[in-house]
DNA sequence: AAAATTTGACCGCA
DNA sequence: TGCGGTCAAATTTT
């Protein structure tokens, strides 16, 4: 069949394909920029304000798309490498076991580590951050007093948002939270619920922590929702622009680092999610 | 009953 | 091989 614009040979893909990413993270932060000009404005016309977002929600749309997309590929080699060392031991009982379950009996344990992803490491007294999370996993972290918990966007599954975060309470300030945001949201859940679910839950101090917040949700200023709206904007790929975090994060979280972006790689999404 | 959390099993990576 | 991250059944909460 064919097509009027054929597709170019992959290493001109690939390249290309970088100079479309980097234009994208420019216009991204153009508009992240412009946001910030917009919302220090006295009054700004709503219209903007909502153009504003729309533009940036697109930028991180598109980034996250291309992102996954980028490593679609890699995730289908990586399933059938996996699949040949699997058939390759049959020999043995115990990984033939583990095969069958795998691809017959459950999809347990069949999933793909997120490399690459956005992070975005923040340390804050409170874990809430306007966006909805469902916790999936807590582990003991070796020579940590504290357990990590795992948390992925409740809408993960609705909208396919790819967004995590670990909570971990430090080690030498019981009272304050490591939090590290990985990948971005891609979901629209700027105005959802202040949902704050529970980490470590055996600990007390946490469970009171909880109840308090939970029985306290009237305290969100304009700032703690301009706060919260800014947060989803950093969701997106290439937020190392540093202009929106200082001013607006850190008036509850301090940022402590932001991870160089690798702009060829985002998201690797866990394909299985969606089945 | 549905949604959320807990928890042990499992997997990938260093 | 051990550790950290994820899955999903079981359990708890709403």
């Amino acid at each position: 069949m064919d097509t009027l614009y054929p597709w170019p040979e992959p290493e001109t893909l690939s390249s290309n394909k970088k100079r479309v990413i980097q234009k994208l993270v420019e216009g991204q932060q153009c508009a992240t920029e412009l946001q910030v000009i917009v919302l220090h404005n006295n009054k700004p016309p709503q219209q903007a304000e909502e153009l504003v977002q729309k533009i940036l929600w697109s930028f991180n749309q598109t980034l996250s798309m291309l992102a996954e997309a980028g490593h679609h590929d890699e995730v289908i080699s990586q399933n059938q490498a996996t699949c040949n060392d699997d058939c390759k031991s049959q020999d043995s009982s115990e990984s033939s076991k583990r095969s069958l379950s795998a691809f017959v009996k459950d999809k347990r344990g069949c999933y793909k580590r997120k490399r690459f992803a956005q992070t975005k490491i923040v340390v804050s007294d409170k874990i809430e951050d306007g966006h909805a999370w469902r916790k999936y996993g807590q582990k003991n972290i070796l020579h940590s007093k504290h357990p990590r918990s795992y948390f992925r966007c409740s809408l993960k599954h609705d909208q396919g948002c790819s967004a995590i975060k670990q909570v971990q309470r430090m080690e030498d300030d019981a009272q304050m939270y490591h939090i590290t945001y990985i990948g971005t949201h891609t979901c629209r859940d700027q105005y959802s619920s202040m949902a704050t679910p529970r980490i470590d839950s055996p600990s007390p101090i946490l469970k009171l922590e909880s109840e308090e917040q939970a029985t306290t949700p009237s305290n969100v200023t304009d700032l703690d929702s301009m706060t919260m709206w800014t947060d989803v904007m950093m969701g997106g790929v290439g937020f190392e622009t540093d202009v929106v975090s200082n001013m607006y994060s850190c008036t509850e979280i301090t940022c402590l680092d932001l991870e160089p972006v690798e702009l060829e790689n985002g998201l690797l999404f866990d394909d299985t999610d969606f089945a």
